[in-house]
DNA sequence: GCCGTTTTCGGCCCGACTGTTTTCAGTCG
């Protein structure tokens, strides 16, 4: 029972409550789902500790709903009003264009319940004789369900698109049509999946900038286009939106279309507490601007701290902003070094690469973590290749200023008494103990697993990785008791937001900010050429809301060797 | 259905765009 599916649950309510005309139970089905997909801790445990009140947009009546989700596997209401509506919404609303009321009259219409009966609605081409629709919406509805067919899901993990997106952008800004270009909405945010890329410019003749700096190479297909917004198909396989306004309102729209959309709504909130209107063309007393042209001006004009992009999430960071409590993230040129880079073989040739292109990344010291599993071999030449890699890290670093951290990566289901390697070895080199969670062992046993392992103390890491790539790492894994044990036992916990290889999510690492835990950042690269990825480890500590003084690599090189205790 | 530093009742973000029902509802972010 995961916080996913109750969410689905609550947002199907949402659709149905919409198609009944209740307008604002929609509403508060919907923000609880949103709040219950953002909780880094498992519903379980909130409701064991009596707080789910406490959950933002939880009131008496979804609570008990929670309860009974909880506790006999289903939701009563849910069931009667989806015997009334056995409609696939999740499914469904996956098309775009269709919404609540147009699924319920492709439903009365055509007896439409889910994708399959869409897709041969719309080969017989029944919904364009449908009263409501047409041609145009037949036609969109085929394109969506193209695309659906193409892949799992709607969002593609950041990584993915985050350097491709970046380069758009650069030529955009060559182009010289345009005055400024920036990246908004989740990517902005560095969410881990993105649904869209959004994208903002300033300029004084829109309509020709809308016509002119988008880059054809990346443009598949245009879905709408209009005076201020143009949409497009991007052929990174996202769909783009592209705006452009004048430099007095471009804070205002940074702020408004980097969302997200709960934070917005609590900004507008508390704008209008103050007496003043928020939206994308500014902040405005009457309708005398007071702030717009950037966006630190908003925040201060609300007397709010500014709040980075990457915490816009409405889980409570405009609180802290109003006391001044924001923590200290770490911003990306603090971080040093890259603590997580795989070696499968040495050779000075791959060293000399990782070196190159660390450097190149601005880092001062990359940890170079060779496979450990050799050990369990027994065998002696990975052994060998081991200490001559050691000695080549040894020589380079004597006549370099970028520095190499020589370590080990070490299955942690494989204990300390298989190690057969000289003890001294082991003390010597950084030790990661890493656990790679496939989905099918049980949560129980990987918790038992992980906290055995921690207890036993022979390495100085732990790092977690998933292959499941659930948006919520839903495991059911207790991180809570993980983090403490790390915690109690000086172990450090990786994040990495290397989209090859799931690491913690953000809203288990924040939930676990209180144990007092110490983090490491690793890219955990595979290959030279995605050390890049330590700009999305980042991003995962500063969604998670951890301090700098929290993560080992905002440290130098020395101080970073000495919290190592290498 | 939720929520409260003017409220326990009466509000609840708001503007852009599309397509179709020739004046606006539905969807999106």
């Amino acid at each position: 029972m995961s916080n996913s599916e109750i969410a689905i649950i609550f947002d199907e309510l949402a659709d149905m409550e919409e198609i009944e005309g209740n307008r604002w139970e929609s509403l508060a089905y919907r923000k609880a789902a949103a709040s219950i997909r953002s909780l880094g801790v498992p519903l379980e445990t909130i409701y064991s500790k009596g707080e789910l009140r406490t959950i933002d947009g939880v009131g008496s009546a979804i609570e008990k709903k929670i309860i009974q989700f909880l506790e006999t596997g289903k939701v009563e209401k849910y069931a009667e009003m989806k015997s009334r509506y056995p409609i696939d919404f999740t499914g469904l609303r996956r098309v775009q264009g269709l919404g609540p009321k147009k699924i319920y009259a492709l439903y009365t219409g055509l007896g439409i319940t889910g994708l399959e009966d869409l897709k041969a609605a719309v080969e017989s081409h029944k919904i364009e004789k449908l009263s409501g629709f047409g041609k145009k919406s037949e036609d969109n509805i085929k394109r969506s369900l193209d695309l659906i067919a193409t892949r799992s899901s709607d969002r593609l993990p950041l990584g993915k698109i985050y350097y491709e997106v970046q380069n758009m952008v650069e030529a955009m800004r060559e182009s010289g049509t345009v005055q400024r270009v920036e990246v908004v909405g989740s990517i902005r945010r560095m969410k881990e999946t993105v649904g869209d890329v959004d994208i903002l410019a300033v300029s004084e003749s829109p309509d020709e900038a809308l016509r002119s700096f988008l880059p054809q190479k990346y443009v598949t297909g245009v879905i709408a286009s209009g005076p201020a917004k143009t949409s497009v198909n991007l052929s990174i396989g996202l769909n783009g939106d592209f705006r452009v306004f004048s430099a007095e309102s471009f804070g205002s729209a940074m702020q408004y279309f980097t969302g997200s959309k709960e934070h917005n709504i609590k900004m507008r909130d508390l704008a209008i507490q103050k007496g003043l209107k928020l939206n994308e063309y500014g902040l405005f007393r009457k309708d005398i601007p007071v702030a717009g042209e950037d966006e630190e001006g908003i925040y201060s004009a609300l007397g709010l701290q500014y709040v980075p992009p990457e915490m816009r999430e409405n889980t409570g960071e405009i609180e802290a902003a109003q006391k001044r409590m924001l923590p200290q993230i770490p911003e990306y040129v603090d971080i040093l070094g890259d603590l997580h880079v795989t070696v499968n073989r040495f050779t000075p040739e791959i060293i000399g690469e990782i070196v190159a292109t660390a450097r190149n990344e601005g880092l001062k010291y990359a940890a170079i973590l060779y496979d450990g599993t050799w050990v369990s071999r027994g065998s002696g030449a990975d052994y060998e290749e081991y200490k001559l890699m050691l000695k080549y890290v040894d020589k380079l670093n004597a006549g370099s200023e970028f520095r190499l951290i020589p370590g080990i990566r070490m299955p942690i289901n494989m204990g300390i008494e298989q190690v057969s390697v000289p003890p001294d070895t082991m003390s010597s080199a950084y030790v990661v103990g890493s656990l790679s969670v496939n989905g099918t062992s049980s949560a129980y046993d990987l918790t038992d697993t992980v906290l055995k392992s921690i207890k036993s103390r022979w390495f100085r890491t732990l790092s977690l990785s998933f292959t499941e790539a659930a948006p919520d790492r839903s495991t059911g894994m207790n991180y809570e008791e993980i983090f403490h044990a790390c915690a109690e036992n000086g172990i450090f916990v990786e994040l990495s937001g290397n989209p090859d290889d799931y690491g913690i999510h953000y809203t288990a690492a924040r939930a676990a900010s209180s144990s007092g835990v110490k983090f490491v950042l690793g890219s955990r690269a595979a290959l030279p050429g995605h050390i890049k990825y330590i700009k999305l480890s980042t991003a995962i500590a500063r969604r998670a809301w951890i301090e700098k003084s929290s993560i080992i690599n905002s440290a130098g090189y020395d101080r970073a060797k000495e919290i190592l205790q290498l």
